[in-house]
DNA sequence: GAGCACTGC
C-alpha cells in the first residue's frame, strides 16, 4: 500500500478538492485511485459532514475494494467501510466509506433526490461511459450546482477523455496520476491481416518460439473465432518438437464459459509452461489475468447496437477505439515489461480509431432512463435537454417516448403518469414493470412475477453452445413444458413453476441443461420484485410462484398474455397474409420471422397466430423476433387507436396539439396496413414458404 | 431452423 503512486500525490488532490466541488482523475491503471481516494478523503476529515460513496460499474469491483479498503483500515466490513449492490447492502448507520454499483447510486437517488447523506461522491472507472454513469454525471452536475460548497464530487477516466469530462464540469481540474505499470513496446503490423485468426496463430506461435517466458493474451470478438484459434493453437503446439521450447496450455476465456471454466486462468500454471488466453473484451476490463507479458491485439470488438428507427437490436463486429487499444496493451504490463502486438498499422490506430468508444447512451434503448429521469421530477432538466456528456440522438429520445406513451407510462403531452412512476419503483425494463402493474389488476401478478423474473435473466438461463450432435441429442430428450402452444413467455413461466414443483434443486437444472446460475438469479430478482410489489400494494398479495390458487381453469393464460399485451403495446408484431411473415406495429415496416428457437406453434394450417407480442428484435442474419407471446386482434384493437393519435411532438413537449397533427406518424403507420411492405422482396417470401412447407411436413411425419 | 461482446437496478 505504502508504494502505491497515488500517496505521493496526496497534498495535491486534497488542496483540489478544497478548492473545487469537481475534480478529474487520471488514474492509471495500478495507481490505486479506486482503494485510496476515498480512504485520503476519510483521512482528512470528509467523512464527518456525510459518508463518502464510491461507484463501480461492477458488482464484483463494488465488493472486492470495499473488502481491500475494510482491510487496509482494519474494520470489519460493512461497519465503518461497506458496499451495496442489488440483492446485497453491506452498510450500516457506522458506514463512513461506501461502495456501490452506480444502478444502486440511481435507485438512490430516486428517494432521495438530493443524495445529501453523502459528502463525496466519486464516480469511478467514468471512462467506460456505461449507461447509468452517463446518468449520474448529469445528475452530479445539477447536485454541485444546488447543493452546498462542501459537497464533492470526484470522477475517474482516462487520459482521453479527461478534458472533455472537465469542459462537461465548466473546466474543473484535471489531476494525473500515473500507474503502476510496466513500460508495454507498441508493435504494429505493416497491414490489416487478411485473417486475423491466422495473424494471431502465427504471431502466438512466434513469441512462444523466440521470446522468454510470460503469458499470452490474444484479444478476438467472440465464441466462434475464440474457438476456431484455440484449436488451431493447440495443433501448431503439439507439432513443435518436443523439448525445442517450454510447454503450453491454451484456455479459451469467454461470459458464456461456466464459471468453473473461466477461473482456471487464475491458477499458476504448472512450471516451465507458457499459457495462451485466447479471450473477448472480458479480459479488458472485467477479469484480470496475471503473468501475462504479451498481449495480440486483433483491433476488433464486437459490440450490440440499437437501432432507434426500426427497434431492432443487432450485434456487430466493429473496430475497438484508442482507448479500448491502450486498455488492452496496458495487460501485458501489470508484472514486468511487455509487448502488445497490435494486429493493425499505426496509421489505422491514429487515422481510423475513434478516441474514445461510443458510449451505450448513443447505442441502446432509452425508454428506461428517459422513465427515471421523468420520474425524478426535477424542475430545472427539460428531459430532452438534459445535459449529457455526450447526447443521444434525438430520433432515440423520441422513440423512448413513443414507447413511453404506449405503455401509458407518459401522457400524450409527455407527462409521466401515475403507472409511469410505479414502474419506475420497479427495477425492470419499461415493458416488463408495465406487465406486472396490469397483472396484479388482472389478478395474474404471481405469473408475471415468474415471466418478468425469468425474462430479465433470460440470457444466463441456457448453457453455451454444445457440440452438434450432443445438442441435438439433449433436446429430443429435453424434458421441459412447452408453453402449451402459447409461446416462449408461457414456456419460461412453466419451467420455472416446474424448478418450484422440484424445491428449488440444483440438481434438477444440471438434469434440465438450465444454468444454476441463472436459474438462482431469476429467484433474487423474483424475490426482490415481490417485496416491491407488496410495499406497492396495501393488500396482501398472492404471489407465490406455484399459483395452484385461480390457475386450475386458466389453462390458456388469457389474463397473463393480455397483461403482456398491455405492457408490450410497443412490442407487437402482426402477421402478413398467406405467410408467417410479420411487421411491427410501431416501427418503420421490416420484415420480421419469429426466431427459430421460439416454441410458439403453428396453427393446423401451418400459420403462426395472428398478433404476437415480442420481447426483442434481433438482427442477425436477418430479423427475428425473440421470445414471443401469442395475443388476440381484441386486445390489440385499443392499442392500434393508440397508435393513430401518437403525436411525436406534442410527446416531446413542442409544438400545440391541433396544429402538429398531420401526416407524418400516422401515414407511417397506416401504410403499414396494406399488404405490400417495403422490406419484404421475393426472395423472403419464398424462403418463408419454404419454411412453412417443411414444417408441415415435418409435423405430419409426427403424426 | 438459428446462434450468444459485456454489464446492471
Amino acid at each position: 500500500m505504502a508504494n502505491l503512486p497515488i500517496l505521493q500525490f496526496e497534498e495535491k488532490i486534497v488542496e483540489t478538492v478544497e478548492k473545487n466541488p469537481v475534480v478529474v482523475i487520471i488514474g492509471e491503471t495500478g495507481s490505486g485511485k479506486s482503494t485510496q481516494l476515498s480512504q485520503i478523503l476519510h483521512r482528512r476529515g470528509y467523512t464527518k459532514s456525510g459518508v463518502i460513496a464510491v461507484t463501480q460499474p461492477r458488482r464484483v469491483a463494488a465488493v472486492s475494494v470495499a473488502r481491500r479498503v475494510a482491510q487496509e483500515l482494519d474494520v470489519n466490513l460493512g461497519e465503518d467501510v461497506g458496499y451495496a449492490i442489488r440483492f446485497e447492502d453491506r452498510t450500516s448507520s457506522k458506514t463512513r466509506i461506501k461502495y456501490l454499483t452506480d444502478g444502486v447510486l440511481l435507485r438512490e437517488s430516486l428517494s432521495n433526490p438530493m443524495l445529501d447523506d453523502y459528502s463525496v461522491i466519486i464516480l469511478d472507472e467514468a471512462h467506460e461511459r456505461s449507461l447509468n454513469t452517463d446518468i449520474l454525471l448529469g445528475l452530479m452536475k445539477r447536485l454541485v450546482r444546488i447543493r452546498s460548497s462542501n459537497f464533492k464530487v470526484l470522477i475517474t477516466s482516462a487520459t482521453l477523455d479527461g478534458d472533455k469530462v472537465s469542459e462537461f464540469f465548466s473546466g474543473c481540474p484535471v489531476l494525473n496520476v500515473p500507474g503502476k505499470l510496466y513500460p508495454v513496446e507498441i508493435l504494429y503490423s505493416k497491414e490489416r491481416p487478411g485473417s486475423y485468426i491466422e495473424s494471431s496463430l502465427n504471431v502466438a506461435i512466434d513469441i512462444h518460439v523466440r521470446e522468454p517466458e510470460g503469458d499470452i493474451l490474444i484479444f478476438m470478438t467472440g465464441q466462434d473465432d475464440i474457438e476456431k484459434l484455440v484449436a488451431k493453437l493447440e495443433d501448431k503446439v503439439r507439432s513443435i518438437a518436443e523439448g525445442s521450447c517450454m510447454d503450453a496450455i491454451i484456455y479459451p476465456l469467454h461470459g458464456s464459459l461456466p464459471p468453473e471454466m473461466q477461473v482456471r486462468v487464475f491458477s499458476p500454471p504448472p512450471p516451465n509452461c507458457r499459457r495462451f488466453i485466447v479471450t473477448t473484451n472480458i479480459a479488458e476490463t472485467s477479469l484480470t489475468v496475471d503473468g501475462v507479458v504479451y498481449v495480440i491485439d486483433s483491433g476488433y470488438v464486437k459490440q450490440r447496437q440499437y437501432n432507434p428507427s426500426s427497434g431492432m437490436y443487432s450485434l456487430d463486429v466493429i473496430q475497438i477505439s484508442k482507448v479500448q487499444a491502450n486498455q488492452r496493451a496496458g495487460r501485458a504490463g501489470r508484472t514486468r515489461p511487455g509487448k502488445c502486438y497490435r494486429l493493425y498499422p499505426l496509421a489505422v490506430f491514429r487515422d481510423d480509431f475513434l478516441d474514445a468508444t461510443v458510449p451505450e447512451i448513443q447505442r441502446t434503448s432509452l425508454a428506461g432512463s428517459v422513465l427515471y429521469l421523468k420520474s425524478l421530477d426535477l424542475p430545472d432538466i427539460d428531459i430532452l435537454k438534459f445535459d449529457f456528456l455526450d447526447a443521444p440522438s434525438s430520433e432515440s429520445l423520441e422513440d423512448a417516448l413513443k414507447q413511453l406513451y404506449l405503455i401509458d407510462a407518459i401522457d400524450e403531452n409527455g407527462a409521466i403518469t401515475s403507472i409511469g412512476r410505479t414502474m419506475s419503483g420497479l427495477p425492470l425494463e419499461p415493458s416488463l414493470s408495465r406487465t406486472l402493474i396490469e397483472a396484479n389488476e388482472n389478478g395474474c401478478l404471481s405469473q408475471a412475477l415468474t415471466v418478468v423474473a425469468m425474462l430479465s435473466a433470460e440470457t444466463t438461463l441456457l448453457p453455451g453452445r454444445s457440440k452438434p450432435n450432443e445438442k441435438k441429442r439433449k433436446h429430443e430428450e429435453s424434458n421441459l413444458p412447452d408453453g402449451s402452444g402459447f409461446g416462449d413467455h408461457i414456456q419460461l413461466l412453466q419451467i420455472f413453476e416446474c424448478w418450484d414443483r422440484n424445491n428449488y434443486d440444483t440438481q434438477w437444472c444440471k438434469e434440465n441443461d438450465l444454468q444454476v446460475r441463472g436459474m438462482v438469479f431469476v429467484r433474487d430478482v423474483r424475490k426482490q420484485l415481490c417485496q416491491i410489489m407488496q410495499k406497492l400494494s396495501r393488500d396482501r398479495l398472492e404471489v407465490g410462484a406455484r399459483g395452484r390458487k385461480g390457475s386450475g381453469r386458466d389453462g390458456d393464460y388469457r389474463k397473463l398474455r393480455k397483461a403482456l399485451c398491455v405492457g408490450n403495446a410497443n412490442q407487437i408484431a402482426e402477421r402478413m397474409l398467406r405467410h408467417n411473415g410479420y411487421r411491427t406495429l410501431t416501427f418503420k415496416p421490416h420484415l420480421m420471422e419469429v426466431h427459430p428457437s421460439s416454441v410458439l406453434s403453428t396453427d393446423n394450417e401451418g400459420m403462426m397466430p395472428n398478433y404476437v407480442v415480442f420481447h426483442e428484435l434481433i438482427s442477425t442474419t436477418r430479423p427475428f423476433m425473440r421470445n414471443v407471446c401469442a395475443i388476440e386482434m381484441s386486445w390489440v384493437a385499443p392499442i392500434k387507436k393508440k397508435i393513430e393519435k401518437l403525436d411525436v411532438r406534442k410527446l416531446s413537449g413542442g409544438g400545440s396539439a391541433s396544429s402538429v397533427k398531420e401526416h407524418g406518424e400516422k401515414t407511417e403507420v397506416s401504410e403499414n396496413k396494406s399488404e405490400e411492405t417495403p422490406a419484404v422482396s421475393e426472395n423472403v417470401e419464398s424462403r418463408i414458404e419454404a419454411a412453412r412447407e417443411r414444417f408441415l411436413a415435418r409435423r405430419k411425419g409426427q403424426k
